[in-house]
DNA sequence: ATTATGACTTCAC
DNA sequence: CGTGAAGCCATAA
């Protein structure tokens, strides 16, 4: 299993540093295709069940697990409140001040 | 090759 | 301010 876009989605998301987190659109914007944003959510989906991607840490552009249901367990926000993120209603609290841009923080 | 689907995003009403 | 619909791209059937 090696889609390119999936290749490069997880090693981003590896790449995203302890009690951070990031947006789709973020990661699809530094892959170069802002509009397949759905893609790397997509990817998330094959990349938490085959290889030990740290897919908790990326939500949508409202910091909101949009994805929790594709986690068996524990929660989505079990994961994140482990990083010391808090987490409510499905959403990430002060998620302004955990969100790590891969286009500003990591280039 | 075509159709359907989706862990998104953005514009419109 | 809230809900709805359309757009875009890659994967699966």
């Amino acid at each position: 299993m090696e889609r390119d876009f999936f290749e490069d989605v997880y090693e981003v998301v590896k790449l995203i540093p302890f009690a951070r987190v990031t947006s789709y659109g973020a990661i699809a914007e530094y892959l170069g295709a802002k509009r397949s944003a759905r893609m790397v959510g997509y990817a998330m989906n094959s990349a938490d069940k085959t290889s030990n991607i740290p897919a908790h840490r990326v939500v949508n552009r409202v910091g909101q697990l949009s994805g929790k249901h594709a986690f068996a367990s524990p929660s989505m926000e079990e994961r994140l409140a482990a990083e010391g993120i808090k987490v409510e209603n499905d959403v990430i609290i002060d998620f302004n001040a955990y969100f790590w841009n891969p286009n500003t923080e990591l280039l």
